[in-house]
RNA sequence: GGAGAGGUGGCAGAGUGGUCGAUUGCGCGUGCUUGGAAAGCACGUGUAGGCGCAAGCCUACCGGGGGUUCGAAUCCCCCCCUCUCCGCCA
């Protein structure tokens, strides 16, 4: 959500966003429905200031005298004029959330002009795709593959895109996860296991609703989304909150399980572990002063980049162009593993800075001690990592030729060995 | 899941139809007092929205939503949450 004063003062502001996102929104209709808005707003207002006159008025009456009486008689016509306004102002206030809701978020200067996906600007690139295993497959083509992921036994028990980790499979995805968790504890996040369902407020506040609706699984009777990814929860933590500024800023992460339900994307990138409808993940989360926003972002980016390095993995960064960036990010870094099998760059995190968008919607706060009043927090996210792709890039980049794959030096102990088999 | 009791400002806690955005206490802030502090005294102390150059004015908010009424923190309905007891259970 945008500052509504923002779009009223400033709408080429607005409009030059729009135009470098690349989106259809519609400013001059927002603009249209904002100033019927205060214009219903401020007759109802003036109805209602009319009302609590007569009730003081009223008050000092005494109750059944005649002009008690008559006064009861004029009030029931502003009565009745309050209640049709209100309606209006409600359907019309309606439509102003609405409206806004379909403005997009500023890009931050720095994000490059763009409109597809081959605008992005590959910021850097670490290690050597050619210096990976010369014997490399993708990985569910790898011969024991199935031994480690099943997925047609996920198909029979829940449906396609619910594989089965089993044994060494198992065993390498827990070490990941604990090996991500770790990792960013020493990097100062404190670590949080939240609730992997949400409800609708949560989901709404995050911005998975209400157009993203058909993208989480929700349950029944009670209407609670299991989550997409930790960002959800994590974010709502502290919704509806005022925070101490000293706390900021608020460095987390956690593990969950995230569930997608990616309707309508099926074809070859979806091969194997490269998209499936649950998969684990270690989400990193900060809550910052504005000040700070874009210096925490790189760092939280290096944070994540961090354990790319550690793994002894090659990757890219991706600086997301206007077009490519989404609706509510300001700027976006993607870290896209190599995965030599597929001969192709994996997206495993996907850095982004929110500033006040999501904290608008959330009414995440922070007190400013110079003027005592509250400010809206900036909120950034990222993957520190995504699992089931880093163990598909582990796999086809360290196979070896006698059929294992050699693990890095810093998962052994996480492992607790050093080559993983497929028997 | 069943029965009961509750949800009011940073906290505690009044308020059962009108002058209540809300008594009071604590806390917090500013000032007076003091050698300095405490105590005491005085004043102030929520959030959001609209209008206005501004000073300021207006409106909303007593868990959430609806209703009754000229008028709702207060009455009615639905939902959520907390506590106590019972049941069930890893």
């Amino acid at each position: 959500m945008l500052d509504p004063k923002l779009l009223r003062d400033s709408p080429e502001l607005v409009r030059a966003a729009i135009a470098k996102k690349h989106l259809d929104a519609d400013l001059d209709a927002v603009l249209a429905i904002d100033t019927a808005w205060r214009a219903q707003l401020t007759e109802v207002e003036t109805l209602r200031s009319q009302q609590k006159a007569a009730n003081t008025e009223m008050a000092a009456l005494k109750k059944g005298s005649p002009e008690f009486l008559a006064k009861v008689q004029e009030m029931k016509a502003v009565s009745a004029a309050v209640k049709a306004k209100e309606d209006g102002l409600k359907e019309v206030e309606e439509r102003w959330n609405a409206a806004m809701l379909t403005m997009p978020n500023l890009p931050h200067a720095s994000v490059p002009e763009g409109r597809t996906p081959d605008n992005n600007v590959v910021h850097a690139t670490f290690g050597d795709p050619a210096n990976t295993s010369p014997v490399a497959q993708p990985h569910w083509e790898i011969n024991g593959f199935e031994r480690l992921v099943d997925f047609p036994r996920g198909a029979k028990v829940t449906g396609a895109g619910f594989p089965f980790l089993i044994g060494d499979g198992a065993k390498l995805s827990r070490a990941l996860l604990q090996f991500f968790l770790d990792e960013n504890v020493k990097a100062g996040y404190t670590e949080v296991s939240p609730p992997i369902f949400v409800n609708a407020a949560s989901a709404t506040a995050t911005g998975q609703l209400p157009d993203k609706e058909g993208q989480m699984y929700e349950t029944t009777p009670d209407r609670l989304y299991a989550v997409p990814t930790a960002e959800v929860p994590l974010t709502n933590f502290y919704r509806n909150e005022i925070l101490d500024v000293e706390m900021l800023p608020v460095c987390r992460c956690a593990h969950t399980p995230c569930f997608r339900r990616e309707a309508g994307s099926y074809g070859k990138d979806v091969r194997g572990l490269n998209r499936v409808h649950q998969f684990d993940k270690v989400e990193l989360l900060k809550w910052v002063h504005p000040s700070s926003s874009y210096d925490e972002l790189e760092k939280l980016r290096a944070d994540a980049e961090s354990l790319l390095q550690k793994l002894e993995l090659p990757y890219r960064v991706l600086l997301m162009c206007g077009g490519d960036l989404g609706f509510a990010q300001s700027k976006k870094y993607d870290l896209e593993v190599w995965a030599a099998g597929q001969k192709r760059w994996l997206e495993v995190s996907s850095c982004s800075n929110f500033e006040t968008f999501q904290a608008r919607r959330a009414q995440i706060r922070f007190r400013n001690p110079e003027t005592g009043k509250p400010e809206l927090v900036h909120t950034m996210n990222g993957s520190g990592l995504a699992v089931p792709r880093v163990f598909a890039a582990l796999l086809e980049n360290n196979l070896q030729p006698d059929g294992r794959v050699k693990l890095p030096a810093a998962l052994v102990p996480y492992f607790g060995k050093e080559y993983l088999s497929f028997k």
